[in-house]
DNA sequence: GACCACTGTATGGTCAGACCATACCCAACC
DNA sequence: GGTTGGGTATGGTCTGACCATACAGTGGTC
């Protein structure tokens, strides 16, 4: 047997409220005082289970009084991803070869789409422009992450985008190393110029293959055979 | 400018604390009385932080005494990601073309890499053989997921089963679904033979074109072209 | 000496109550 | 009619208290 703490059932009532309440996002939870004594528990428990799903990027809380004010289901699976993965690098209990497997695996993906579909060009086109007039290592990376999130983005699919920023977002720390340790960006400009062009001219295959390259330019110790 | 609360002040220090004194899995942090006066907080911000860290599986807490209890570090990646995918689903705020796109993407690259290395090939027969002695579509569901997170594990990519094993849990419910609607499991039961042999015999594409058809049969409205 | 029961204590879990800052609502006022 | 002030509901925070749990001793018993 397993003992529940309230703020677990609190949160399995809150779950099942969404689910046959047919709540979705913009809809107000009831106040903590209030949902304390709906559910007869304490408001630090109603507040822990909010917490919760704060941290999961479903409520977000607002102080005052108002439409707009206290808690609100919103959908930020984003920024939630993006604390989980942080966190879990940061305990070191992943390794850096497990995490750029799986951002190659996402941008062979999202590239490919992209190129299907010659979409969102324009923003691949700005990203381009911002590296190119990046003064220090932090700008430059800044302006890649949008880069390679717009191809995510492209390809249509918000799961794997939002995968994708959490990732990139994970990594920022890495990525400025690698540029740092690189020097100069011009095989980087250049691979983000085959990437675009092969997204613009609808080739899947030559997409997939121009970020797989690229990805070797960057992190050369994880792919022996470059 | 933006108010911070006091529990994101005590999450920045504990994560500070984490970087900074190398602890990792396994350290224990403070009692939350003494993270309390620690940090300058009342005892329920920090518990609220930890709460939060709760969620994204970093620490798990134990009450009692000893070298057990407290607030310990773990990484939990999984759990953590199961309840957020399940949570924005449950928001449909994810459509489930997105969902089995990102599987597809992910199962694909998962059995290429399992052929490249014939790994896990005795975990895949056990799963087969619980599917075959699976009485209800729950049974079934149960062992065929075995399955498929036994593929991801042996891709030797801790960060891709684990988003394998959150995908599959948050969508166990469409799942059963799709196999009672399905009503003859013969033909998963081909597919599941075919992905087993091509990981078996050592065909990275063979795999991943079985994996393709495997999902094609399983959401055929998902996949005009079959 | 080995084993067992009791007590002490540190831990998380929970609640109640109080107070604060915020921001909307509304009525009274100019 | 516009402005200003108080009223009020909200989340944010702290304090203090109590409970259940589980280990660490302590003491007794055999």
């Amino acid at each position: 047997m397993k003992r529940t703490r309230a703020f677990e059932d609190v949160l399995a009532q809150i779950e099942r409220r969404i689910a046959e309440d047919g709540l979705t996002v913009g809809d107000r939870l009831p106040g903590e005082r209030r949902l304390a004594e709906q559910l007869g528990v304490g408001r630090s428990s109603v507040r822990e289970a909010l917490r919760v799903l704060e941290t999961l990027g479903v409520v977000s809380s607002q102080v005052g009084r108002g439409p707009e004010a206290g808690a609100v289901l919103t959908s930020r699976p984003d920024t939630a991803l993006t604390d989980l993965l942080r966190l879990n690098l940061g305990l070191a209990t992943l390794e850096q070869r497990e995490v750029v497997d799986a951002r190659l695996m996402i941008e062979r993906w999202s590239a490919a789409h992209a190129a299907a579909t010659r979409a969102g060009t324009s923003a691949l086109d700005a990203a381009i422009e911002g590296m190119d007039r990046a003064g220090t290592a932090e700008e430059f990376v800044e302006h890649d992450t949008a880069f390679h999130c717009a191809i995510a983005d492209a390809s249509g699919n918000r799961l794997i985008a939002a995968i994708m920023r959490s990732l990139r977002d994970a990594m920022r720390r890495n990525a400025i190393e690698a540029v740092e340790r690189l020097g100069d960006p011009s095989v980087l400009r250049a691979d983000h110029e085959r990437i675009r062009a092969a997204i613009a001219a609808g080739d899947p295959d030559e997409a997939q293959q121009a970020v797989t390259d690229h990805l070797a330019h960057a992190y050369p110790a994880l792919f022996p055979g470059h």
